[in-house]
DNA sequence: AACGCTAATCTAAACGTTTCGAATGTGTCA
DNA sequence: TGACACATTCGAAACGTTTAGATTAGCGTT
């Protein structure tokens, strides 16, 4: 900038009000200044700026695991919408970790970010530190945390649930195995209500037996459904409650020698792209991705536009069951099927 | 910092010293600035010592689209190495455009990133003039970029093609589609190569009906499959050089009727968690995600390390042929596994 | 006791902006 | 003609660090 001022005769001072346009200043030194910065291709050091302004136009966004699609979508979502806002975003993958992030707060706080966007982890760590004492906002994504009262953007899990399982009732399945990821995380707590509720609902038993817990990944959905396979008295359908696990299930059913729908019914949580182009077609509950990212970024936007004050808003979006063949009609029902 | 030289009755230079171990100061001193820096829970300002130091620990990452399972593995992984490093990284997508692209390079280097990781798209737009002449060092991955010499890593595209559009042809295909993405794009550019190479090898000629083009989405992918389709004498074995395509050409073979491996073959670029998930279990080119990942982030890693001087280094890695059950045997070949 | 050497600490400038208040020039009005 | 308002422009401090070089203190030598 000092250069840009020495070119066009003009003080510092100057070239930054043409360059913010914070004050008048004449059409003859405004034109100088706007030559002088094309000839010398001069660039503004936001890092400066940062420093005086005290903001860096740049958020922090973590979540658990970026491969899982659905983060994969809405990080794209929120991407996209602090991208046309002129923000930058820092993604950070926690790994399920709660140490890593803690650390990965700690880096972005460093970095001085305007706002944070976290699908928590644990029991959300410093996370409870940071809300309301510090001076950055923060939109918690998909998962709420106890003890941390501030805007957040989660699907009504429970319903969502509770009309996934209710399907397979109404279909005629009485023995239906639930895989869930670690009980801890509120989307988990209140999927596992809706499960429970579906059962009591329609007059059914919760078996204990037929519900398993796995820590989100492929193997733990593997495991999980073998130990269900295997029970004396199986499952005739199992709902699995997250989309990296339902794999695991798929491929235990497949190892096990069992075919599905036919063998046994399968739905699970969070849709896929690939959803309706294989088979079996997988029956599943869709997140409205779009407008979760939308809706995290919106509150954080409205945050960092000055409305400080607002006490925390928490938005609960309706999930969407998609029913394909992945789950087969039992005992009466199927013979009117067939017939 | 002023106030924990305070607190601790030393100059702010001491507890930079402290805090960076550049100069020895005595444990007493030592002592007492780290308990002042307990006290006030003083955590150092990055935005001001980037200011000072003129590095940022922090990357930019581009990538066309996020939600393609090839960059959200990569993401992944690039994402996870520079973290052990205690890099942030920034992630921007460019949605396959180049002005997008152009702006968010913009946007990056404005915030001073220490450097690049760019997926190209487009002829590379403002990448040819930062690269070389400016001082942050820029790794291409995925795609090469004409006019821009510098570090990159990328698949033997043509040959991973070349051995898959093979294996077709060895099964007893001999009209097989081929659906590709914009051909400036270096690694689609090569794929063509791979295709014509593997037919003209077998003696076999190149039908420029069987080749289309679309623009990576799976739009694009099922409106091609359709043209090829209603070809009168249409392709028995199609091979998509992209994953969002394939999905279209898989939803464009159910919509007419067909079914796969049956009616027609399928193999595609990219693998996916679920390929051997569903039926038909797809038949891919598995990229080594992990490989590509790590290898991009230590080459720029490397340079950011001072490594400046070195020539560009081009890695390239091997793509692997995931056999699997979309592809059927034709002919002779049909009768004797039939047998 | 004067000297030099080393180790510990500090002062102050610098990084590249923004912005407040002062300075300068111009025109208007009494 | 002098006073005043207004429009432009500028000087300099500030943001929170790092670091070169200055200063001080302690100690062993002669």
């Amino acid at each position: 900038m000092l250069h840009v001022a020495e070119a066009a005769r003009v003080s510092v001072a100057t070239v930054s009000a043409v360059l913010n346009g914070t004050a008048t200043v004449s059409p003859e030194l405004t034109q100088r200044i706007e030559q002088a910065i094309r000839d010398i291709g001069y660039k503004r050091n936001a890092i400066a700026r940062s420093l005086k302004m005290g903001t860096t136009r740049t958020i922090g966004l973590t979540v658990p695991h970026i491969t899982n699609p659905f983060f994969t979508d809405v990080v794209s979502v929120i991407q996209q919408a602090f991208d046309r806002a002129g923000y930058a975003v820092m993604l950070c993958c926690t790994d399920e970790d709660l140490n890593t992030q803690d650390d990965q707060i700690r880096l972005l706080l460093d970095r001085m970010v305007d706002g944070l966007i976290v699908a928590r982890v644990g029991d959300g760590g410093i996370l409870k530190g940071i809300v309301g004492d510090a001076n950055v906002p923060v939109v918690l994504l998909d998962r709420l945390c106890d003890g941390v009262d501030t805007d957040a953007v989660v699907l009504d899990n429970q319903r969502a649930v509770f009309d996934a399982v209710t399907y397979l009732i109404h279909l005629g399945h009485r023995r239906i195995g639930y895989i869930t990821g670690a009980s801890d995380i509120s989307p988990m707590h209140d999927r596992m209500i809706g499960y429970r509720e579906a059962l009591q609902a329609a007059g059914l038993p919760v078996a204990e037996e037929l519900i398993r817990s796995g820590n989100f990944h492929e193997i733990d959905g593997y495991n999980a459904t073998m130990q269900l396979l295997s029970l004396h008295d199986r499952p005739s359908a199992i709902f699995s409650a997250n989309n990296p696990m339902v794999i695991g299930t798929m491929k235990a059913i497949r190892d096990i020698g069992l075919s599905c729908p036919e063998d046994i019914s399968v739905a699970c949580f969070d849709d896929f792209p690939w959803s309706d182009v294989f088979v079996p077609q997988l029956t599943t509950v869709a997140q409205p991705v779009q407008a979760i990212g939308e809706q995290a970024a919106n509150l954080l936007l409205d945050r960092l536009a000055g409305n400080r004050e607002a006490p925390p808003r928490k938005l609960v979006l309706k999930g969407r069951l998609m029913i394909r063949n992945s789950c087969r009609p039992l005992g009466a029902l199927a013979q009117s099927v067939s017939a």
